[in-house]
DNA sequence: AATATATTTGACTAATCAGTCAAGTATTAT
DNA sequence: ATAATACTTGACTGATTAGTCAAATATATT
């Protein structure tokens, strides 16, 4: 008994995804992502309790997606630096279909949200903060690996480095954002990144 | 003839300032400021034409401060080694003093606001960008006295390794910002910084 | 004291904000 | 067909939003 789920749901996680990453999520009403997905306001609010968690579960949705990309990127049956070298190319190639997309650079969609609100909600700040770690947790499995391999030195501490190549990356995407602009990140980033990791 | 200049304008950018670097610029809004700053709202829409235009003019008070301070760190007559190292030492300071003050790990005014309305507004988009580009100034012209001393490698191209630099500080401090925890960066900028300018 | 100018005030839009709710509709199992 | 359930609708609230404006006030010069 009972009606058969509908795509409504996913069809607002989806607007949402869009307009926050594309503006910000102040900037955006819950107006403005119900109009953009042909939903009525009652049913927004039968999906979610709040506007805060529409962003939650479009972080949530977000990461799932990150996630089946870099298990496959980051796979332990590729060389570790290869693994570094697809992420660069994925990072950039992401980008430009975005900003292709939706008309501006948009940057890391995490760091984006997280710095705008985590002062501003605290669950959100701690979700993307989760978020962060688990992306930091590939990089320092690589590392580890690389070590193993020694293509860098034994004594790199790679939890300590796995955080800085994530800073690395999200400020090279910040300043995109910023500048909407990729051309910099599109030119340096992979064989800076290369640099940081200290290859020998 | 005519009324004494008041102090209400600087009020009104200082409190601008607090709110905005401490949440968002979206999540502020007019009467918040003017409430904190014990200002009535004719007054505000005296000083300034609109909520944008006050947020300009913060980021201009910003950076005056920030030039003040880093004509000092990167004087010429400092070895090219100490402005750096300075420099992550600043921020670090500069980082716990705001954090203590307005209850939450800020990171960069400039990339937070930034990241937030390069988006939604041109003009507040263009002045940060002009922002960072001047202060990636000072530190490509630091590495350019590195390279004259010796102290790096003799082909490195500043210009380039000056934004890295740049895109590697506020990715911490976003990171920072996001966490609430300025721990990370206390314990490994000034050192992650020293290795990323490739001292030999 | 008169005047010119800068500043302040408070009441005022009109639009938009997040969120509510009761009633209506569609669909499925029985 | 009926009943149970999930989904949709549209009108609603009360608060808040950025911004306006004419009148009042303060002060420095003459």
């Amino acid at each position: 008994m009972g009606r058969a789920p509908t795509d409504t749901k996913q069809k607002l996680i989806d607007t949402a995804r869009e307009l926050i990453w594309g503006e910000s999520y102040n900037a955006v009403s819950v107006d403005d992502i119900c109009k953009k997905s042909d939903v009525k306001k009652g049913s927004f609010y039968h999906y979610f309790p709040s506007k805060a968690h529409l962003a939650l579960e479009t972080m949530d949705a977000c990461m799932e997606e990150t996630k089946l990309k870099y298990d496959d990127i980051f796979s332990p049956t590729r060389p570790p630096l290869e693994r570094f070298e697809l992420m660069a190319r994925h990072v950039i190639e992401q980008q430009k279909e975005i900003s292709k997309e939706l008309g501006h650079v948009c940057g890391c969609p995490f760091a984006t949200l997280g710095s705008e609100l985590a002062a501003q909600d605290k669950e959100i700040g701690e979700k993307i903060s989760n978020i962060c770690a688990k992306k930091a947790a590939y990089y320092e499995s690589a590392l580890r690996d690389l070590v193993a391999e020694g293509a860098i030195a034994s004594d790199t501490d790679v939890e300590v480095k796995a955080n800085e190549i994530f800073a690395f990356i999200i400020g090279h995407l910040i300043m995109a954002r910023i500048k909407n602009d990729l051309s910099f990140v599109e030119k340096n980033l992979e064989r800076a990144l290369l640099n940081l990791i200290g290859i020998k």
